[in-house]
This record gives structure tokens, sequence and C-alpha cells, in this order.
DNA sequence: GTAGGGTTAG
């Protein structure tokens, strides 16, 4: 309210742009109708326009114009005032109307809650879950819908388990978005074999809930399963839509299934997502997987739009499979088609830079990545310390490593190999030391490095 | 006469 009134007095006010031309003229002609139905269809009408134009001063002078005129008795509007603040993402004035409503109802909190999970707040969500009990609303299946979705997020198990028990208990248990909702938790945490149950106990299952289990599969790491459900989704008749193709060819990129990968790209063509870029990109993904960069090319160049993710992958297509000078050329092409690099991009960059030994394009990117504060993320420390070692610089290797504020098993492996690479053993293994003493468990690639490593301590010790 | 579940690149 106070906004509006900042407004009105002149103050600036960011967050969006207006789409609706002349906003008093149209709160004129609302209050011109006839009868109160009619007016709040229509107020409910510009709310909604202001929600999703996200046009955040024209939905507060609505908010203030409902509240100067004593609308603001009606739950059901204010309820469309709290929809409009969380689809702009001012949370603080939904919650805010949600507390000073006198009979906030189901719906009130509900959309709140998913307001909060919308824009990242998930901690936020789950405590109103519970607030809107405690005001003696009980939760519908939407509230266990959305809050599930928090604890999914959080990736909060235990959170997630209370919740499911007070589904049951509720009488949701056998709610098909609710199951689904539930399974894609279990999913979501890891926890496969609690998914797995889940879904042998629904009653009733779409294509959502498939598709959410071969996603829970492809994300923990069963692609063969993930094939198999997809497989008997397809035995029961259920038609696949573009997620259950996405999920599908994750698998089959996880697994590198080239002709599962190729029988789903033919449904994939069949029922018109080829051109779609989310589609698309998994088709890239799974053709560079599997070492087929030509299709993976086709693919790229047929899409009808492409974004920051398709460019990426087709990038990191390039990278992997040898073919560093067009990964590099499709990253300056990316650039001048508009679309700015980020922390991924510029690690399939660099990785396209360390495959070709050049130093030169990598100090570039270097200095672009620190244009654009992107230094600081692991990927991208991990991609420079990886680049600089295969391009024999050990030097900035150390010197990006030392600075790096977060370190993980790819960063220790990057250093050790920068550091086996260029013949520098006994420090590849001091550092195998201190990434020990860090509690960073060693995998193959870092046992490879310090073999490397201790041949060439072995070789130097011969000679002395 | 409002609110709900599943998908892309390192």
């Amino acid at each position: 309210m106070d906004s509006a009134r900042k407004l009105a007095a002149g103050g600036r006010c960011r967050g969006g742009g207006s789409r609706i031309k002349d906003i008093g003229a149209a709160l004129g002609n609302v209050e011109a109708l006839p009868n109160q139905r009619s007016r709040f269809a229509a107020f409910a009408f510009l709310l909604q326009r202001c929600a999703n134009s996200k046009a955040l001063c024209d939905g507060r002078l609505i908010h203030a114009h409902l509240t100067r005129h004593n609308y603001d008795t009606s739950t059901y509007l204010a309820n469309w005032v709290v929809k409009m603040y969380g689809d702009c993402g001012s949370l603080a004035e939904a919650r805010a109307v949600v507390d000073c409503l006198p009979n906030a109802n189901a719906y009130s909190w509900n959309i709140l809650i998913k307001a909060y999970c919308k824009n990242g707040l998930c901690r936020q969500a789950v405590e109103c879950f519970y607030k809107m009990q405690r005001c003696g609303i009980a939760p519908t299946h939407v509230s266990f819908v959305s809050v599930l979705e928090a604890c999914a997020s959080m990736a909060a198990l235990e959170e997630g388990k209370l919740i499911h028990a007070a589904a049951v208990k509720a009488g949701y248990e056998g709610h098909v978005v609710v199951g689904t909702a539930l399974l894609n938790l279990y999913g979501k945490c890891g926890s496969l074999e609690d998914a797995r149950i889940v879904f042998r106990q629904m009653p009733n299952r779409d294509v959502v809930t498939w598709s959410a289990m071969i996603t829970a599969c492809a994300q923990n790491g069963h692609g063969k399963e993930a094939l198999e459900w997809y497989n008997r989704m397809e035995e029961n008749g259920i038609r696949a839509n573009q997620f259950t193709f996405v999920s599908a060819l994750d698998a089959c990129a996880s697994l590198a299934a080239l002709e599962q990968g190729q029988k789903i790209h033919t449904s994939v063509v069949l029922y018109g997502y080829e051109r779609q870029a989310i589609v698309g990109t998994a088709l890239v993904h799974m053709y560079g997987k599997c070492r087929r960069l030509e299709d993976a090319r086709r693919v790229f160049d047929q899409l009808h739009q492409r974004d920051v993710v398709c460019w990426g992958a087709m990038i990191t297509a390039c990278a992997q499979n040898g073919h560093g000078k067009e990964a590099l050329n499709l990253f300056s092409r990316m650039q001048s088609d508009g679309f700015k690099a980020n922390h991924i991009t510029y690690a399939s960059a660099l990785d396209a830079c360390a495959s070709l030994a050049a130093l030169e394009k990598g100090q570039e990117l270097h200095a672009s990545i620190v244009d654009s504060g992107l230094e600081g993320e692991t990927g991208i420390g991990n991609a420079l310390v990886d680049m600089y070692g295969k391009c024999g610089n050990l030097k900035d290797a150390r010197t990006v490593f030392s600075r790096m504020r977060h370190r993980d098993l790819v960063s220790w492996n990057a250093m050790i190999g920068a550091c086996a690479q260029n013949g520098h053993g006994e420090e590849a293994l001091d550092f195998f030391h201190q990434m020990r003493s860090k509690g960073v468990k060693p995998d193959h690639l870092t046992f490879l490095s310090i073999l490397t490593a201790c041949k060439h301590v072995g070789w130097m010790m011969q000679r002395t």
C-alpha cells in the first residue's frame, strides 16, 4: 500500500512494465459495471493480467484501489492480490496481505505456499504449511502438493516423510497428483526405493506419474531401470509427451545407449517434438554422449529456437568428442547470436581449449570470466585449473587453485592431474595428501593421476 | 470464482 501511495506521489516504482494502457481508466470502467459480481470478475481479470506480465506497479495500484473502496473484505479478491504479488516476486507484500486477511482460506495459504516455492523460498513455504494449520485451516491436496515440492527442492527427506504421513492421515494417499508429488520428492532426495513403493501403491497413474518415475531412476544413476519403466509405460498404452522423452533420453545419454536413443528419437519426430528447445537439447546431449556428433549437429541445426542451454549442450558435445575447434567456433557464434555465456558454457569452452592445448584462447576466456564475475564458481575454477594444466602452465593452475573458495573432488583431481601431467610427481603426491587430510575421498581418476605421478617420481629416483 | 504433480547443457 505504501508503495502505491509513493507512486501516486510521484515516487519511483520498479518491478516490471505496465501491460494495461491506462490503469486509472480501467479501474473507472470496472466501477461503472452494474453489479458486484461483474466488478469482482473484472478486478480478478486485471490482477491476473498484472500477474502474467509481472506488472507490479499496476498491481499495487489495483490493490490500493481495492483497499480505498472497501473491497478488501472479500477473501476472493484478496487471494487474487496475493497471487499477483507472488507472481511479481514480491513475497513480503503477498505475505502481508494474507497475514492481515481476517478470513484467509485454504486458497489464500495455498497461493502463498506456491509463491514461496516458485521464488525458491522453500523453507518459508514449509513454514506457511504449518502456519495455516495453526490458523485453523486444514491443508487441501493442493497444500500437500506444493509443500512436497518445497521439500523436494530442498532435498528435505525427513521433513517430506513427516508430511507424507500427514497426507496419508488426511486421506490423500490415493490422489494421483499428491502421489506424483511424493514420488518426485523421493526421487529428488535420492531415495529411489521409496519412490518405487509410492509408485506401486498408487491406485491411479497418468503420464505425469510415469514420467516422474522415469526421471527418478534416470537422476539416481539407474538408467537401465528408467528405460524399463519407459517401455512398460508404452505397454500400458500411456502416450509419452515431451517430459517423458526428455527423461528417457537422459537415461540413454547416461548409458550411451544409442539404439534405444534412436528409437526414442523416432517417436519424438513422430509426435512433433523434435524442434522444441528442451527436447532438442536432450537429443543433442544423448547423441553427444553416444559419440554421434553429426546426429547431434543435425538436431541442433533444426531447432526452432535456441537458448543458452542448447548451445551449451552442442558445445559440450563437440568439446567431448575431439572437436575442440568447432566447440570454440560455436561458442563465438553463440555470443554473436546474443546469448551471454554462463558458467557452464565457459567451462565447456575451457574444456575445448584444454583438449587443443590452446593456452592463448584459454587466457582470453579467463579474462572474460573475471569480467563477468564468474571466477568464484567452483566449476569454472575446476575448468581453469584443468585448462592451465593441460596447456602446460602449472603456475597459473596453482594460482587459480589456491584462490578457489570451495574445492570438490573434481578440483583436487584437476590440480593433481596438472602436476602429474607436467612432471611434478612429488607435488602431485603432496596435493594428494592435502586432499586426504581435508577428508575428500579420491576416485579412479585421482589414482590414475597418482600412478602417472609415481612413474615420474620413480624415474627421477632412478636417475639420482 | 481463485490454488496442484513430471523435463534441457559442465
